[in-house]
DNA sequence: AAAATAATTGTAAACGTTTTCTTTTTTTAA
DNA sequence: TTAAAAAAAGAAAACGTTTACAATTATTTT
């Protein structure tokens, strides 16, 4: 039992079929003239000692391989791991598969991640970065083709596409449907705003609030940064308990905070949309199946993950294509956890 | 811009240090005596030059590479990705990376992957097969340490270790609760019965209920195959819909059709406890949010996701370990969707 | 039937590392 | 001061493929 190390190699199937190995690298790789005898012969000797290619050696001769790299904030965020299985089920047709990484943003994990998958030689990258290593991956970028997902990297060196969501339009509407409710002290629950998708989503909140005369100033008591997590939203709720005019409705600007919100009203006893009206960015996971349901900007993730698993293909396949966006529109879901506010 | 093939290799590291490449790959690997001042020369070269080993390279000479392999039935089920985020936990902090596959109990498909990662000479595997491909994963096995995710391979051959959970002690557990709350016409949604998980829960509910005087027969009536999918789930709600005599309770065996069983229940306007009963092996994500609360059967998806990381990395620097089995005891929470029958 | 061409096969170098075996240099012991 | 031992560095082979080039064999043309 245990581990051996001989594997077959071309040159056992060479020696079995009594050709050279250049021959049976031929009727492995197809594309080359092979006599039909000799191809056959070849065919069952490799069937014969079940012979498998060794792609180490295929990749470091031919200087690529047939893995991308899929880089993330969370590989288990649902809103993560439903693009992944759409590009997977991409790739896996052309029988690329795929190496997931979570830099939970850390920019040193992002690091470590980057380095390893650049010393793999992966084929290709999609990447949702923490936007601390650009430097980093413009050079990486030279070499592999990279799609980013959501966040995007300001750079005129940078060549590549990005795939992601209507942030800011799709945060205006959601905030527009509670100001159109009457709602005027929003909590807005944001992410990162060095990052360009939190950026953009605050400021549709911040623009449609101007447009109904509020100015949201830094001094601006609603609002809180959660750094799209589960604590963070969690805590946006903790805080709104210690404001000493509580606001109306809240906004939370991803999936993950969402939950930490509804988690969180749920233990305070928080009830929606009598004490507190409810929209979000992203939906959340069997969103039909619950109590309480906040207007969601609902994305299709399976669309994003086949468009970023064909982007990735073309690129690897001619990496001089103009840099390209795909941009996902939102669906408003309504849910039950708005409500009109009597002025 | 675009992509350019001329990386920096320990040649010219080499040559820019002016010592030869075997010193470059003694001061790389540490582990070799090597001057302290021509180590600070070599360092400083691959510091001024972003030297990056070749990994591909390394892999071929060393026969080993730094990334195992993942793959269960869907990568998307919440269940299998918690348990894919702890392995990757554990093992990122040695420097290895994760490919993920996703093989939709498709014999073809596991067949494909398993192949493809063989190829590419992964460090080790962790398994939730599809049971049909043993012949492969036996000689497989021969080169690559597996650890096998919640399906036995039943196999003398078989030289690995099982991350699992309690199947037949946990299936018993909720039916008995039902049982003892004056459930009879118990309706078992299970999984295939030849894999070893699938089987194991039925067994536990067939147990329980001869333990209670009832037969479960070929023909019984209360029992339908979901193939552990949500359509299945959904599929079982309308077999139970067109019964004679409805069940009053449902006992769900895995997540998704777990998942199954809520949405439909939902859809055909079907009430739990008042229509129906239920109780569910596995948890299901933000399950405490949910109007409708089976009781399930939860487990500590980190716990089975560090013990298959831990157990994996042990495996690759000692592949003669005895075989060995990780259950994980399910915490059983009661829900709001399970009611006592009046007879 | 010979010459020219096309099809098939083989030889050997190369990909970028690691590592064994030598060789050179430095240090220690006498 | 020299011999012996230890430390440091280099040369070259090897890992298992692909592929340019050369060599051989088969086919076509005249």
């Amino acid at each position: 039992m245990a581990i051996r190390n001989e594997r077959v190699t071309m040159q056992d199937v060479a020696r079995d079929a009594n050709v050279s190995i250049a021959t049976v690298s031929r009727v492995i790789n197809k594309n080359y003239n092979v006599n039909e005898k000799t191809r056959d012969r070849v065919l069952k000797s490799m069937e014969k000692l079940s012979f498998l290619p060794n792609s180490i050696a295929r990749s470091l001769k031919i200087n690529s391989t047939s893995t991308i790299g899929f880089v993330v904030s969370d590989i288990s965020n649902t809103y993560h791991i439903s693009i992944a299985r759409a590009v997977e089920d991409v790739i896996e047709k052309h029988n690329l598969n795929m190496t997931v990484c979570s830099t939970g943003n850390d920019k040193e994990r992002e690091l470590t991640y980057l380095k390893l998958l650049m010393s793999q030689n992966i084929a290709g990258l999609i990447l949702n970065t923490t936007g601390k290593n650009n430097d980093f991956i413009l050079e990486m970028n030279k070499y592999i083709p990279i799609i980013l997902l959501n966040r995007r990297i300001d750079s005129p060196g940078f060549v590549g596409d990005l795939v992601g969501t209507d942030n800011l339009d799709s945060s205006y509407k959601l905030t527009e449907q509670l100001l159109k409710m009457g709602h005027r002290r929003i909590l807005v629950v944001h992410g990162s705003l060095e990052l360009s998708n939190g950026l953009e989503r605050y400021n549709g909140y911040v623009q449609a609030m101007k447009d109904y005369g509020i100015d949201v100033g830094e001094d601006y008591p609603y609002q809180f940064n959660s750094g799209f997590t589960l604590e963070g939203g969690y805590q946006a709720v903790e805080y709104m308990r210690r404001l000493p005019q509580k606001p109306t409705a809240v906004f939370t600007q991803n999936n993950m905070s969402t939950i930490g919100v509804l988690r969180a009203c749920k233990e305070y006893n928080i009830n929606a949309p009598e004490d507190i009206s409810m929209v979000a960015y992203d939906t959340i996971d069997n969103l039909n199946l619950m109590t309480t349901r906040p207007t969601v900007a609902s994305y299709n993730t399976h669309s994003m993950g086949y468009n970023a698993g064909m982007a990735i293909l073309e690129r690897i396949k001619d990496p001089r294509i103009p840099n390209r966006e795909f941009i996902e529109q939102s669906e408003i879901i309504t849910g039950n956890a708005v409500g009109i506010l009597m002025k």
